[in-house]
RNA sequence: GGUCGCGUAGCCGAGCGGUUAGGCACAGCUCUGCAAAAGCUGCUACAGCGGUUCGAGUCCGCUCGCGACCUCCA
């Protein structure tokens, strides 16, 4: 088995993967902040990692994956008037906040239920970890790394960069740092604009709010996952994963934070997907084009066409590396249902096929040396970097040799028994263990209308056969109407799709 | 303004110095009573200009265009 190379943003380059402890991995990935139903672009990360965790566990390691919930909220802009993002949407839909927060942590799980991901191992919750929270910066303060100041507490950057490569993983410079950061209200409290917040003191109006030995306040946006990964993870750990808006400051700040805290920088790997774009530009709440899960899978939304299936969302997702930026369309939404629609058809008649003269020396075979190098291949994509875009492509190229062997347009035995064998074990194995793809169909009991359609497809061959057919087309066009399509087959017999 | 990244055929997208990626669309052919599906064939591109190399989407430089982060953000 290849080893696993995976693209290590803090170093910017692909490296071997090594963990910790061996067998095992531990695996951090940003979770939701529930203050808003999840969008498209959330989707991507939570897939991502749902194929970095499964794709692991092939391997044969055992994952824990912790995936967080943020449900404290933050304040909305660092220094300005502290809002706390949730309150005021609370106070908006006239809902107490873990109201609000508990109907959007649904949905959310309904969404990645959806998908198909596979739950986390552990998945935190940030007003669950206050005490967690409060300890790590007590810490900090005793160590003079954090100060505080009016009931609020600052992470000292300025200080921690004398000692520390502040920007390793974001590429910042310090002195640009320094330069750029915005000129905002409130910052007097802060001893350098680059200081972020471990703990804010909450205004009175502040619906969230905690004891603390700075007063009645919140965490600071950074602080919930050093102190969780750290609980469940360890204070060193392998994989920390997140969307690539959140290297800076988030996972920038978590590094800094942890590693005065701990002693050692949190995570030896650190991935980021890229964003989903839409008509090139970032989806995301502040561009107001975001369109949300639901609207998605209803097609509920002045931009789609059509709603579209939560497998074609995954497979769509799948067919780029999880590094690129990946444009949003009907288009392509269109193109990729139609495509997985093709894979699992061909998915599902490969498990009908058998090739009945194993003794046959077909190893010359064109078709035989291809699926033996397709197949050969699809290891050694998944561990470069988690190459899901490749591996779906050598599945696609096999998909024409399946259907020719099902129509008989190549010879029964033109694939050796140990390949047919290996294939269907490659397709259950990759495309619905490894990539969490699933079919299109309803999971409904169809089996009276199988028998239905059945007895429709015996009175249509005969007429066939008597060339009626006015009465053959008839039954085939009345069923299209209402959205059930006949296919004659090869050998006489006839399947029908659903719409 | 600073930092980083991207620009591949009609559309979406792999590709990390030397072979047809793949999907969708389109055209032709085969099969079929007709459909549909399927198979086969075709369309063969790497923003532009230089450079390195026997050989460059692939490395280097410059130019143009686009984006991300620097503010909550997946």
């Amino acid at each position: 088995m290849p080893v696993l190379h995976l693209y290590n943003s803090l170093h910017r380059k692909k490296e071997a993967f090594e963990p910790i402890t061996p067998g095992h991995v531990g695996l951090y990935v940003c979770g939701p902040t529930v203050s808003g139903e999840s969008h498209l672009g959330h989707a991507r990360p939570y897939i991502t990692f749902d194929v970095v965790n499964r794709y692991l566990q092939h391997l044969g390691y055992r994952v824990r994956y912790v995936r967080n919930i943020t449900d404290a909220g933050h304040f909305e802009e660092e220094g300005r008037e502290a809002e706390d993002k949730v309150a005021e949407k609370a106070k908006l839909e006239q809902l107490e906040p873990m109201e609000l927060v508990h109907k959007y942590t649904s949905l959310f799980h309904k969404g990645m239920h959806l998908f198909n991901t596979l739950e986390p191992s552990i998945e935190p919750t940030a007003t669950g970890h206050i005490i967690e929270q409060i300890t790590m910066i007590e810490g900090l303060i005793a160590k003079g790394y954090a100060y505080e100041v009016n009931g609020s507490v600052y992470f000292d950057v300025k200080k921690y960069a004398e000692g520390h490569n502040y920007g390793e993983l974001s590429g910042r410079v310090m002195e640009d740092l320094l330069e750029t950061t915005r000129e905002l209200e409130g910052q007097d409290e802060k001893r350098n604009k680059v200081d972020f917040a471990l703990w804010k003191a909450a205004p009175p109006q502040h619906i969230m709010r905690w004891k603390s030995p700075w007063g009645e306040g919140f965490p600071g946006w950074h602080i919930e996952c050093s102190a969780m990964s750290a609980k469940y993870l360890g204070t060193q750990f392998d994989i920390h994963g997140g969307g690539m808006d959140l290297q800076f400051p988030h996972h920038e700040s978590e590094i800094a934070q942890s590693t005065i805290a701990h002693g050692c920088a949190p995570a030896r790997y650190w991935m980021h997907n890229n964003m989903i774009t839409i008509n090139g530009k970032k989806m995301g709440k502040s561009y107001n084009n975001v369109i949300k899960l639901s609207e998605l899978f209803s097609g509920n939304h002045p931009m789609l066409e059509q709603a579209y299936h939560p497998m074609v969302v995954r497979f769509y997702i799948l067919q780029t590396h999880y590094r690129s930026t990946l444009d949003f369309s009907n288009e392509a939404l269109q193109a990729s249902e139609k495509a997985l629609k093709r894979l699992w058809e061909a998915k599902e008649e490969l498990q009908k096929l058998t090739n009945e003269s194993p003794v046959t020396d077909n190893s010359t075979s064109d078709a035989e040396q291809k699926v033996v190098k397709l197949l050969g291949e699809l290891e050694g994509f998944m561990a470069d970097d988690f190459n899901t875009a490749q591996v779906l492509a050598n599945f696609f190229e096999m998909v024409p040799v399946i259907n020719a062997l099902k129509n008989g347009q190549l010879p029964k035995d033109a694939i050796s028994a140990a390949s047919l064998a290996q294939m269907k074990e490659s397709f259950t194995r990759y495309l619905e263990d490894i990539l969490g793809l699933q079919g299109m169909q309803q999971n409904t009991d169809s089996s009276k209308l199988d028998k239905v359609i059945a007895i429709l497809g015996d009175i249509r061959r005969d007429a066939r056969k008597r060339k009626d057919f006015a009465t053959s087309d008839a039954i085939r066009d009345k069923l299209a109407q209402d959205g059930i399509l006949l296919k004659d087959e090869k050998d006489g017999s006839v399947s029908y799709t659903l719409q």
